[in-house]
DNA sequence: ACAATAAAAGATTAATTTGTCTTTTATATG
DNA sequence: CATATAAAAGACAAATTAATCTTTTATTGT
């Protein structure tokens, strides 16, 4: 049986009780930004409509500037469609629906977060792991998969029928 | 069935093929070098050796004037051991090992890295789920379940157990 | 006491990420 | 054609993280 001092088990358990977990996972603010703005494009941009980088920045909370340039991104890079001038804005048609979100990150994060271990060991795998990687793995490989065989019309189909949140103010 | 680009199919299939997978669960490198440099300390602190930052730096592979700092702090916070002078350096006791994983993740990179959400949602949680939150939840739970009863003694045994790599040059 | 050693402490620099601001280009409408 | 609108483009600023450098303090051995 092992002891914990009572401040370790005090910290580790208000983490738990608080509904949230040690291990943050994390994406940089840009993609975390980037996939939120194109779930609210899919789900939204239904018969023709089409909306400005101001409204997507209010309805997503997200600074205004810094997504409107996000959104210039995507765009060029055929994940959503915009256009210019009075009527204007950004929109999604289904053919930008059938990308999954592994496009999105990668566009906007780039490739290089593909290749980090937990640790940071830049040759981490199964053949020379690090003390976490047998733990960390599969987790990863999981969600993989599944960012891999969902495409964006599906994820956010699964948002409205699950009543999923885009934004929590 | 869906059908995805030729170009998506290869960008993920590569990154499979690699060995390396999609999502970076990420800490912050200060916070990987110290986990490092904390099990080091703990597989070769035995008989009253002790390493000085410049080793430990060298060893691991780490910027030596930045993992000096690390050690400083580390020491400070009880989770490692340090004397002065000559004959000094960093050390591992018994106590020390007694600190889970949680506990250098919190001295380093603070609190807050227990509070954010995949999507960066300040309030996603079971109640508010965030687009993926049912998808990561279950895994950042059971990372965490690990951390939480795996002490760094234990860490350290297992590293030495199964061959685990502290540094891969 | 003195010299050498190594951590502790603090200030500073560099790089990256995040976020803003200004100008240009395209386009729809009167 | 003129005007208003909204994205595109690029330069710029702020904040955070990563990393370095210098000085001080404690300790050991001569």
């Amino acid at each position: 049986m092992i002891i914990y001092s009572k401040e370790i088990v005090y910290l580790c358990q208000f983490s738990i009780i608080q509904g949230k977990n040690l291990v943050d996972i994390m994406l940089s603010n840009a993609a975390k930004y980037a996939i939120r703005a194109v779930l609210f494009l899919a789900i939204n941009s239904k018969n023709d409509s089409k909306y400005g980088a101001i409204q997507i920045a209010k309805d997503l909370d997200i600074p205004q500037a810094f997504i409107a340039k996000l959104l210039q991104k995507l765009a060029k890079g055929n994940i959503i469609s915009s256009s210019k001038g009075p009527t204007g804005g950004f929109y999604f048609t289904k053919e930008n629906g059938g990308n999954n979100v592994c496009k999105i990150i990668e566009l906007i994060d780039g490739k290089g977060v593909f290749d980090k271990c937990f640790m940071g060991l830049p040759n981490c795998g199964d053949a020379k792991p690090c003390p976490v990687h047998h733990l960390v793995a599969p987790f990863k490989k999981e969600i993989l998969e599944q960012f891999l065989h969902k495409n964006i019309n599906q994820l956010a189909q699964e948002v409205n029928e699950k009543g999923l949140f885009l934004s929590l103010k």
